[in-house]
DNA sequence: AGGATAAATGGACTATAGTCCGTTTGTGTG
DNA sequence: CACACAAACGGACTATAGTCCATTTATCCT
């Protein structure tokens, strides 16, 4: 109940000054080609200030992501049909599944980073609490008397931006795209 | 054309004494709490033999597993059916899942440790070719027409260790094995 | 046996994620 | 304005995976 205390000014500058060093360096040389030391290095900023304002490398990815990862949410949420409320369950999850595999796609490197930075990362990040509710909610109507919850996660597994990595490389993106989309609608 | 050259003594002796040491450690503490070093330590070797030997901790941990991974590989070519030839593909197909769940679960930690070591290690690694090509062959057969190959790894993505630990760890064993049946056989 | 050769060894070295803590700085208060 | 205090800072430090190469050693050939 308490006011969330405001964030100090020299802490939201630097915020600022990591995330556009981040974003720029991540460019010039690939996501998997940046140490967090650099990053720090390139923002101007210490070691320490970098971590304990993101966590970790995830979390810097996390952040990154924000913008593009709230615009998919807020579609769902309260968008159009299908993908947003109106459509029946089981358009609205392939509709997610095309939605999802577009934001994927157009930034694999740095959700992967997200995924990947420490074992189990994926299944602690808030976003992925989100898709899993979604689609859990989904399944349980679309499949009445499935345990959803569970199976929500095993939908989720194909999307995992390691395993869309691995596809992508061997088969190119179209022909990764219709595996997942044929499993998950099947 | 040539003679495989035969392995040094020397050689032979250090992997066996490294094999020990690495089961023994693992039991004891857990095999996310033993470094590559307290192995090295432990099985009185350099590090540097360790790693030439072994490639990286993946290497480490799909030696461990070989001969149980080859069990389940030679059931499958050659022994009884349903898991091996003789059944119809969509039963062989639910059998690999049964029969892979089983290994899976029995050696989680140890697969979690192969698959994860690296970024993309999972799909590198021998054992995993092995059970692509198998899940891909009966799809084409089962579903004649689909894209088995890039299916195959879909049907494969909810086994991965990283995603089984998860959800064994929220779910219990039980419910996990039931939501990938359910999603793999659907 | 003895020497040539290639394989194997081991530990110092590098790279990198993440932690810790003494120091600095912004902010709200008298 | 000055002061107190919490928040933020930054860089030294630790832990660990993986590399490199000068040295040692097994094996093969004569």
């Amino acid at each position: 109940m308490g006011e969330p205390p405001r964030e100090r000014a020299d802490a939201a500058r630097n915020r600022t000054k990591v995330l556009a060093a981040a974003a720029r360096l991540f460019r010039e040389r690939g996501v998997d080609g940046v140490s967090m030391d650099a990053v720090a290095a390139e923002a101007g900023v210490g070691k320490g200030t970098l971590f304990r304002r993101f966590g970790d490398r995830s979390g810097l990815a996390v952040a990154l992501l924000d913008e593009r990862e709230r615009e998919l949410q807020e579609a769902i949420l309260a968008g159009p049909a299908p993908l947003g409320p109106g459509a029946r369950a089981a358009e609205r999850l392939t509709a997610f599944v095309e939605a999802y595999l577009d934001y994927l796609l157009a930034h694999l490197d740095l959700v992967r980073m997200s995924e990947t930075a420490s074992p189990g990362a994926r299944y602690r990040i808030g976003a992925y609490r989100f898709w899993h509710r979604h689609v859990a909610i989904l399944l349980a109507e679309a499949r009445p008397g499935c345990d959803a919850d569970p199976l929500a996660h095993a939908l989720l597994a194909p999307l995992a931006a390691e395993h869309m990595t691995a596809l992508v490389a061997e088969y190119g993106p179209a022909r990764a795209r219709k595996a997942v989309r044929a499993l998950v609608t099947g």
